[in-house]
DNA sequence: GTTTTGACACCCG
DNA sequence: TCGGGTGCCAAAA
């Protein structure tokens, strides 16, 4: 399970913050999108959606973790590391609605 | 220690 | 309804 995936991001490299940032993203449902300040609240810091975005784009463990799944409050998909286009198909794939770049709630 | 950047969010026109 | 500008936090240079 993630369990050895948890490990990993707690023995390796990174800030405290991106760590806990990961570890919340691992507790995200399958065919299930969450927005930025929802992530950001529920590390404690509702305002630091900015730095959960930078924390995101520094995961070394993609697409291990389901940063995917992660989309901006207005329903935007936002940006990802491996391409907006990449995003969205596994968006669908889950069962999450997309449609020209926006997310169907 | 200070300044700039970044996978955003909210407000005003 | 749509577009532009400002504010937020954290990390890296």
């Amino acid at each position: 399970m993630s369990q050895k995936l948890r490990k990993q991001i707690q023995s390796g490299v990174g800030t405290p913050f991106q760590k806990r940032v990961w570890l919340e993203l691992l507790a995200i449902p399958k065919g299930t999108v969450w927005t930025y300040a929802e992530l950001a609240k529920k590390i404690g810091s509702p305002k630091a959606f900015r730095a959960v975005g930078t924390a995101l784009g520094a995961n070394p463990y993609a697409p291990d973790v389901p940063c995917h799944r992660v989309i901006c409050s207005d329903m935007r998909v936002g940006e990802y590391a491996f391409g907006r286009k990449q995003k969205i198909a596994l968006l669908n794939s889950e069962g999450v609605v997309v449609s020209s770049g926006r997310v169907e709630k």
